[in-house]
DNA sequence: TTGCTCCTCACGTCACGTGAGGTGGC
DNA sequence: TTGCTCCTCACGTCACGTGAGGTGGC
């Protein structure tokens, strides 16, 4: 019974004292470890483990005549080592690179390099994990509205990140600029809930399905629509088709001594996401409101 | 000019407003987005277009005489929503499925089942971080010893992680009841550096390489080496061989009148992960002092 | 002899990326 | 006519998982 001894792959194969007899005397039976039993103790399949051997990432020694693999209890960390870094998403060709820093300070250096990748994909995590909570709030926002009414709210501030102004050509259509805010935001930040902004009531009167710029509904946003007192109405339909929304805001403010002031900040609630429908989206129009004079 | 109408995939492919004129008029010409426009908008490479229209996830228009795609304004959102779902690891034919729960309540628990999922995967990764840290940490604590001195130190506590009492066999080997420690540590917890806990410095001297029980180095742990004065030396060699380790400590602490009270800790600060050669890696010993009566 | 374990191909899968070779629009 | 864009196969890749069919050890 001999050994074949692999080739050096992430170097944790050396042979380890198996040639300590004469005559290439089989190495002492507890050091070797079947694949199947190596497996259950660093919680790796088997199929794991062989694919490891094919492309040279981590190598069991072999037995000459019948090709079983056997581990040494020297690759039991190690194998855990790569499990763990596997599960960070690092790829096995970069695994396979760590042999050539596999002294104590290069695998310091390699350790801190992977600490800072990991950094940057929990960030991106988080981002997206707060995309998600965004359109929660939104459509929880929507459900437990009374689309139906006008209503005077006293609203908490909400982040959002503004876009640079519109420039509608004379017949241009919504989704124009709606694209080019789209894709003018920087680089690789994420797509939230975008909103449209228009100057005042008056304009929002004017041309309620030509914004003044864009927002994103983005909480990390450096912008706000303030906290304050809300005259809120809600409609449904398609994207730049906010119907006669405008008008009844107009309608109750005058009916009840209001005078708006200030933009006008309108957020889909429920949009594609949540609604088949694309005639049947869910918008929210709001805008600050203080008590007029007595007429 | 007309218009296939593609199969209901995600929902997010109504036609919508295509039909409204007579005679199956063409779509305004703002509403259609070519891919590779649409592509730049969401920040999505056409292949992944173009492959989720083949798996019927997320299908385009389809001009009828030359089969270009074509994605109306409604569906970037939509995108986008995708983009951050599969970012987040979520499968694509899960993402499919989540055209049946498409109403603003079905959304919202959907929503929040992700971020229970998120909340599981976050913590993994965390846990695997923390195992590259505890590694560090080790191998940056090996490097500035000075390994050949044996030294009186303050040392704080170090959370661990403790095992069952170990049961060597006659002529059992180190590393059977290693791997018995491994394999037993409960189910999906991951493989933290591990250490051999003696009871005392007696049984230290006398079996140096059986530990009393085997100790992980987690920061979660419940139990803890105990912040104190430690005698602490080092040594090279493979797994259960601590070589003269022993006796140097305790020839130090008799040239010191010190006497050792309780455990002591063994912990491998260098092994296979930084190590090439197996006969090399760099273990500590460590064990609470406190000055002997005067002799 | 009977299970049980191990082996080697070979092929499947998941989510795309990458040409090759051909057509269409200004 | 000349680029440029779009198309459709077909095949590659990454990290395995899954049998099919056969051998080996107690």
């Amino acid at each position: 019974m001999t050994m074949k001894i692999p080739k050096a792959a992430f170097g944790f194969t050396e042979v380890h004292r198996l040639n300590k007899g004469p005559d290439d005397a089989m190495p002492e039976k507890e050091q070797l470890i079947p694949a199947s039993e190596f497996g259950k103790i660093c919680r790796i399949p088997v199929s794991t483990l062989k694919y490891y051997d094919e492309i040279d990432l981590f190598k069991p020694y072999r037995r000459a005549d019948n090709g079983y693999r056997y581990y040494s209890p020297h690759q039991i960390i190690a194998m855990s080592f790569i499990r763990v870094l596997t599960e960070l998403g690092v790829p096995l060709s970069q695994i396979s690179e760590l042999e050539s820093s596999r002294t104590p300070s290069g695998m310091l250096r390699t350790l801190h390099q992977q600490e800072l990748e990991l950094d940057r994909k929990l960030e991106v995590l988080r981002a997206n994990y707060s995309v998600l909570h965004v359109h929660q709030d939104l459509i929880f926002t929507g459900m437990t509205a009374d689309e139906n009414a006008v209503t005077v709210e006293e609203l908490p501030a909400l982040p959002i990140r503004m876009g640079t102004r519109t420039n509608f050509g004379p017949d241009e259509h919504f989704y124009g600029e709606f694209a080019r805010y789209l894709t003018s935001t920087s680089d690789n930040s994420l797509v939230y809930p975008v909103g449209g902004y228009f100057d005042s009531m008056e304009r929002y009167l004017e041309v309620s399905d030509r914004p003044s710029l864009f927002f994103s509904v983005d909480p990390s946003g450096s912008d706000e629509r303030p906290a304050g007192r809300y005259l809120t109405g809600y409609a449904r339909g398609y994207y730049g088709e906010p119907g006669d929304i405008a008008k009844r805001l107009a309608l109750y403010a005058a009916d009840h001594n209001l005078v708006c002031k200030g933009p006008v900040y309108n957020i889909f609630l429920h949009d594609e996401i949540c609604e088949k429908d694309p005639n049947h989206y869910l918008m929210q129009a709001t805008v600050q409101v203080k008590q007029g004079g007595i007429s």
